[in-house]
DNA sequence: AATTCGGGGCG
DNA sequence: CGCCCAGAATT
């Protein structure tokens, strides 16, 4: 029979969750001293939705050629597309090529060190705007990735993963979490991410290798509901998704405009499909037409 | 609140 | 082969 509830010292468990980082924390190319908020922002982009070791090769050969906003803004929308690869969600790419466009023409050149002025940015939203505040400025915001809501989720709140759509409690519970001072608010933040992006993962939570195992509700039970899948499976074979991203990737491996229609790559695409797939990438901005029926970047 | 938007790699 | 991954924008 467990002790009666004993008041939990969540400051005491986010300092060692913050020692934890500082030992056993990875050393990714965004996190060194070095790095601008140019360069944070664009890690925080390619990594939604993308895993780290994606990222990785990308992120420096962006940063390498587009070393600052107005850099990348010199260069073509086309460009940041190829480069981009496929690391995937495309938008992406084309929302970044913005946000210099944006940075250049409102701020400066300088990202913006103010919540607002980010989330007016394409494809900056409530998480990346936290995580530029936080890593970039060291400033205190709070970083709600799905990494820190599942340990949150756990460790506070004793579920085997957090819900599929951010709520306004969990805000407040992280809220109340992060430490005061800004500068270990900060740490608290990317800490508490890495903690839930190696140890407290979703499907196979090392518990043994946990700085908070001790105090974590979730384990105190038992670990429930670990074994069931709550999210529905996206589907992927002969989704629009996968057939605009091959034609997106016919487009960038070719540097003269692509007849699509009829392409032998596409063969297998009903025609209704075909157009309404094509028609998405031009109203995204993602293709162009060059001229009858061949498109580019 | 529910949908759409890539792609790869792992258990 | 299902599931997950430092989400955002649109409806």
């Amino acid at each position: 029979m467990p002790p009666p509830s004993q008041p939990r010292d969540d400051a005491a468990m986010v300092a060692t969750v913050v020692s934890w980082f500082a030992v056993e924390g990875r050393e990714l190319p965004w996190r060194a001293d070095v790095v601008t908020p140019w360069g944070i922002l664009v890690s925080e982009v390619m990594l939604q939705q993308t895993p780290v070791a994606r990222v990785e090769p990308v992120w420096r050969e962006w940063i390498t050629r587009w070393p600052t906003p107005a850099s990348l803004a010199s260069a073509t929308q086309a460009d940041a597309v190829r480069a981009w690869g496929r690391l995937g969600y495309p938008r992406r790419a084309a929302r970044l090529w913005e946000c210099a466009h944006t940075i250049v023409a409102q701020w400066d050149g300088q990202v913006p060190r103010d919540p607002q002025a980010l989330r007016m940015l394409p494809g900056v939203g409530e998480y990346t705007a936290a995580a530029v505040l936080a890593f970039a400025f060291g400033e205190r915001a709070i970083v709600l990735d799905t990494n820190v809501r599942r340990v949150i989720a756990r460790a506070w709140n004793a579920e085997p993963l957090p819900r599929p759509h951010l709520v306004a409690a969990e805000r407040a519970v992280a809220d109340a979490l992060a430490p005061t001072d800004p500068t270990m608010a900060a740490r608290w933040a990317v800490a508490s991410m890495e903690l839930g992006a190696v140890v407290c993962t979703a499907r196979a939570p090392q518990c043994t290798a946990c700085p908070i195992a001790h105090a974590c509700r979730w384990l105190a039970d038992g670990r429930p509901g670990l074994a069931q899948a709550p999210r529905r499976s996206q589907a992927w074979n002969g989704t629009d998704r996968q057939v605009r991203g091959r034609m997106l990737a016919l487009l960038r491996e070719s540097h003269d405009p692509v007849r699509l229609r009829g392409h032998r790559a596409l063969a297998d695409v009903e025609p209704e499909q075909f157009d309404r797939c094509l028609a998405s990438l031009l109203a995204d901005g993602l293709a162009s037409v060059a001229a009858e029926e061949t498109f580019t970047l």
